[in-house]
DNA sequence: TTGTGGATGTCGCCG
DNA sequence: CGGCGACGTCCACAA
């Protein structure tokens, strides 16, 4: 689609199908360029040499290096390196976003992205010294993708399937509220005694012994003096030291493929 | 740095700074271009309309829509789109890329990328309908940003200054091994009484008591009979339930300041 | 390779 | 808005 509004002047494409781009751009340019298309709600990225500041739930310092950076039209700023799957900084999304340029030390002027939000208080800067390419994007809609094999699709599994656990064993309510915290199953066994099952959808470690630990603690105070609930950890696979822990808490496991491979 | 190999001529400006760039290429020119670069190592883009697959530890599908796609040269793949800070698929590094092109069900020719690894054995493909823009950069080597507010921040205080915890504290050892493994401060108080800190940089819910009660009862089997460690778990604030699952197992809690605002 | 716990985790749901 | 737990969590570090 193409732009033909004043700022499109600024692109280098501007006929391009929703994109736009600059390379090597002067400072004054890529700062009007990026403000305007940030402005207008375009998804925008720059490469480029800069420096990275980040101050809030923790404090952090990036120096001079040429990076790929993202902001979004919902305010996210990401700051990408040539490795890893996590950006090396970051803004969350909702806080504002200026851009702006100003002398460096040396002669060179630089473009800012300052990015901050409240709740938590943070800030982002990032300073480039030099823009390799900026680019500005129309993007559409965020959608959602359709996932299968989640615990969601196990607790299905569980409840349409009760057998493949125990024999005998019904579930009596899903999420059923603890002083601890809600419980994925609820059931009875075949001798009536009640039974707290805890869905992991991936091989467990301690922590989730732990929860299931919580869970039945918190239900034996809250039964009835004697119900004595069973705990049952419902996972694929176990961690050896998590089989300790399961035994040391008198708690019991049991294995069920992984959702979602039918 | 220009860029005078074979393959440069597939750039539209091969003499920028480490970037070249393509708008609105030709499937097969969008293919040879993104395996080239990828081949060569560059840190690569496309924008535009495709689908996604994913299927390995769970499955999920994406319909068409406009994303904004890297790959690394580590082998990450992150498909984004206009929101969130999280990709909506990625592919983590290590992982083979494979691009082609091939016909479509309509008469337009489409891109593929294909990432898959293995342990865990997974795939993602990426299929491009059209392509906006494809770019490659060459990216330095990733560097690592100084942080301040981490976990290892607080243990140092606390190592520093116990009294902030207890008057009379004393630490013997940090990442004490327990049978539920290791402990983050080892310490005792000014009655001799052994003492589990569990340290946490910001505020904690039922999960940190869990974690705390797990290693004091490690520790008071572990110890000899009738040592009857404490447990104080060390954050900046607490949940209420928290603090109720503390106060019915019989542990602690002790309030510092978040790390790092010296 | 696997296990374990931290993370500026982020995200969605629910009170 | 805060609490709570899932996540294809990712990640570094240790065994």
């Amino acid at each position: 689609m193409a732009r033909d509004d004043g700022e499109s002047t600024d692109a280098k494409t501007p006929d391009a199908d929703g994109v736009e781009t600059l390379v090597d751009p002067e400072p004054e340019r890529a700062t009007r360029f990026v403000r305007t298309a940030t402005t207008r709600g375009d998804y925008v990225t720059v490469v480029g040499d800069c420096t990275v500041e980040y101050d809030g739930r923790a404090s952090s310092t990036l120096g001079s290096g040429r990076r790929h950076v993202l902001h979004k039209p919902d305010g996210t700023v990401l700051v990408h390196e040539a490795d890893g799957h996590q950006p090396v900084n970051w803004q969350p999304a909702g806080g504002d976003v200026a851009v702006h340029h100003e002398a460096s030390e040396t002669d060179a002027a630089i473009v800012v992205l300052r990015a901050t939000s409240e709740t938590p208080e943070e800030e982002l800067v990032v300073r480039f010294s030099a823009i390799s390419q900026a680019s500005a994007f129309e993007m559409g809609e965020s959608s959602s993708p359709e996932t299968v094999g989640t615990e969601a699709d196990l607790k299905e599994y569980v409840l349409a399937e009760p057998e493949s656990i125990e024999r005998g064993l019904q579930p009596l309510a899903t999420e059923r509220e603890t002083p601890a915290g809600p419980v994925d199953v609820y059931a009875e066994d075949d001798s009536g005694r009640p039974v707290v099952v805890e869905l992991k959808r991936a091989r467990v470690g301690p922590d989730a012994v732990g929860q299931l630990s919580r869970y039945v603690d918190a239900l034996a105070r809250d039964l009835h003096a004697g119900a004595d609930p069973r705990g049952i950890l419902v996972a694929p696979s176990v961690t050896d030291r998590a089989r300790k822990l399961l035994a040391e808490a008198g708690l019991e496991y049991a294995r069920v493929e992984p959702p979602g491979e039918d």
